[in-house]
DNA sequence: GCTTGACCTTCCCACTATGGGAAGGTTTAC
DNA sequence: GTAAACCTTCCCATAGTGGGAAGGTCAAGC
């Protein structure tokens, strides 16, 4: 199948598995005679791989180390969950901090009266210690 | 005083300093006869409620919006809590992303056994179908 | 007066992952 | 033969930031 379909069932963008093959994430598909890249039910497969890793966040280098696990049949499972479990970490820590900026907005935002004076305990944080 | 001095008191690099300048988020800076960068206490002022409102995660176009609130005595609080709730918004919205992946990791990785052998729920997960 | 080092300037490139669009070739169907 | 739907490569844009090159400036020491 050419590009366009392999789009289709794989439910990546066509634009996108061409940046995947340039940045070498996946391999160069086939080619037919007039350049057209041509993809079999394997191709597809990996490229399913990549969109479901890409949905649970992970990073493009650590799919390109999901992948290479996932072929090599001689990978230990402790590969795969350290791998797994280093995303984890880097997920929750982006969770805190946000997480943190929520808890401190909410405050600010509760004690800001929003109606149509200027005054507003938003500001004046941002503002800093202007006492 | 110049940008490094500038940025020591501010807490923001200079090259991000010239960065905000160049897109407009912060006025030109005034400049000395050999066209250096000049600052004074006002121009700090400003560059540490962008880096407050950096550290709470405003984007750029909020803290555009935010500086022109700040800077403007007929405005309306409600409008800064519109700002500050829409991002709160946003962030919710990313963490609760964040945390679905997490929860589907964790599960993964609990009936991973980590040993040396290959087999591994996370990769079947991302294998998808293979019934 | 000259050198040295610390500063400053602009400019270009890199990153992450993706989308848009132009200019042009191919295939398929009618 | 032509039109539509496909494909190709190429360049540009996004959001913020960092790195570094090539060159100008300033202050201090000799």
């Amino acid at each position: 199948m050419n590009i366009g379909q392999a789009a289709r069932v794989s439910g990546i963008p066509a634009k996108r598995i061409r940046y995947y093959e340039q940045i070498g994430l996946i391999a160069p598909a086939a080619r037919s005679d007039a350049g057209y890249r041509r993809y079999d039910v394997r191709d597809v497969n990996t490229l399913r791989f990549v969109r479901r890793a890409r949905r649970l966040g992970f990073s493009m280098a650590q799919i390109s180390t999901l992948l290479a696990l996932w072929r090599d049949q001689e990978r230990s499972s402790a590969d795969v969950k350290k791998v797994a479990l280093e995303h984890v970490d880097e997920l929750r820590e982006k969770i805190d901090e946000m997480q943190a900026m929520v808890t401190t907005l909410q405050d600010l935002a509760s004690r800001c009266d929003g109606g149509e004076r200027p005054d507003c305990p938003i500001l004046l944080e941002l503002q800093g210690e202007e006492k």
